[in-house]
DNA sequence: ATAAAAATGGACTAAAATAGTCCGATTTAT
DNA sequence: ATAAATCGGACTATTTTAGTCCATTTTTAT
């Protein structure tokens, strides 16, 4: 699997807090809606805030909301921040991970394959997202 | 990791016996060539013989060789004979396994993604693999 | 002041997937 | 007969993933 749970977790969360545009919103609520274990996304919303991506406030009526622009956040950035580099196949992470990589004629093929999809991940904000959602329902 | 290990293994092997022409080889030969534990080799050359890729001659002086012109397979064929669709997501596995799949923006990307993850993989194919090997040393 | 409601941090655990190993049986060339 | 190979099935070890649990801290409402 590319796309590990914690990181469609994460992106889901990311979506939710987009269309609740400046209200805090609290992890239970984040969890209730999109079906996420609420003791995992709170690990999860650590992360993202670590990353700057989002904000807590402590205390009772605390919780969570988005710091940068849904316009400013694009998937890719999302992933790398959950999962770390895409990962296609050993050699494509880590190089040195095969003893082949050097006389592979494959080895070019994953590292171009990654950009791609790199490429495209880039290009996919949460605004266009958020809009994507409500035209579907 | 998009690509699991045995996946890898069986695409080296591939392209191994491309290159080896209609000469029968062994599993230790491969297996000493491209780095792949033998056992485990013994495994995946069997599942590529059950789907017809190669051909296998047992007792002594046995082995493997290609069934098909390695013009005529493409790594994508592989990698779904090794291990099924290409999965990106869990929704993109099986949407069932989503509760939002049907109101979610998310899922559309995940399917469009793997569409052009097929159609680039599908594009290569083992002969051009063998030319951009002999290139490349 | 106090109680309740929230995030925080760290250690821990369960389940699943991955990457193999091992061995006995069968087949075949010499 | 023997050696060298595939075949098939059961088994295992390791790693990754997907969480859980709990004690602590902070803040707010009352």
């Amino acid at each position: 699997m590319l796309i590990k749970r914690k990181t469609d977790y994460a992106i889901r969360s990311i979506l939710y807090l987009s269309q609740k545009k400046n209200k805090i919103v609290d992890v239970n609520e984040i969890a209730r809606e999109k079906f996420i274990p609420s003791n995992f996304l709170t690990k999860i919303l650590q992360r993202l805030k670590k990353k700057g991506i989002i904000k807590s406030f402590k205390g009772k009526n605390g919780g969570f909301y988005l710091l940068k622009n849904p316009r400013e956040i694009n998937i890719l950035e999302i992933i790398e921040i959950m999962q770390g580099p895409i990962s296609l196949n050993l050699c494509a992470v880590d190089k040195r991970k095969c003893k082949l990589s050097n006389v592979c004629s494959l080895h070019p093929l994953w590292l171009e394959m990654r950009k791609n999809i790199e490429r495209e991940l880039k290009r996919v904000n949460f605004y266009e997202l958020m809009k994507d959602y409500y035209k579907r329902r």
